[in-house]
DNA sequence: AACGGAATACGAAATTTCTCGTAAATTGGG
DNA sequence: CCCAATTTACGAGAAATTTCGTATTCCGTT
């Protein structure tokens, strides 16, 4: 029996592993600079963090050379789905339909998104 | 100007607003045997949380009554709005269309509910 | 009026998350 | 080979969140 626990990803660690997710590969330097932008917290913070999410196995790191490199150990589409449920269980109390309306409502979209959507709809139906 | 800052309930806090939600008055007591369903914690606990939680703003009581009754102070929706808005932000590139790709093809829906989706999406159109 | 149960008030400990300063290690350039 | 710059390691403080113990208040019953 294998007995994976779900980690959840605080916050920060999440930001930090967003530019893993895009990057692919980065130095914690490279991750520093990106949230810099956004944020503002020093080098040995983030330096910290993604130790700390090393440990947890968030991320993975080569550290075979000077500066370490770090990738995900998580995938975008894991995480995405697990605190997308979460959301749905704890903000719209259960209901897939009412986050999608919610969503859809608030956050435009432009016709060849909602074309997608519709498309992916007609699927859903008609299985 | 009005600067009406928002205030972030904590994980606990949504659990709380949660049954708020759903009852729209109640006691200290009854959010806690609601709570207990799910969670152990102590009823001074729940309490203390909301306690907090009228201190920011989050619920409205009355106190004129020795059992002090509860109510929400800020909306299911605006709240949905907010989160979701962040969530999609910092999990899905502030891709709407991706959240609810994800949304519907990992959480199932019924057809009646598929249809409601539809119906809204051609509404957005044709606007 | 006294008692007992139930509720609130409140302080503070425990936990989690975030932050940073300092020291040690590593590497490339001169 | 040595220096300077960069990076990692690490401990510990700060801040935010959650937890609970204890004291006090309130009310209905006796």
């Amino acid at each position: 029996m294998s007995t994976i626990k779900y980690i959840k990803p605080t916050e920060s660690e999440l930001e930090i592993l967003q530019v893993l997710w895009d990057r692919g590969l980065a130095s914690v330097r490279e991750v520093h600079e990106e949230l810099s932008k956004t944020k503002d917290a020093g080098y040995t913070t983030t330096l910290k963090l993604m130790q700390i999410m090393h440990e947890k196995g968030l991320v993975k790191r080569d550290d075979s050379v000077k500066t370490h490199i770090y990738q995900p150990a998580v995938s975008r589409e894991k995480t995405q789905k697990h605190l997308l449920g979460k959301m749905i269980n704890t903000l719209f109390g259960g209901s897939t339909t009412q986050l999608v309306i919610q969503a859809l409502g608030n956050h435009k979209a432009s016709a060849g998104e909602l074309d997608e959507i519709q498309k992916l709809l007609n699927d859903l139906k008609n299985q």
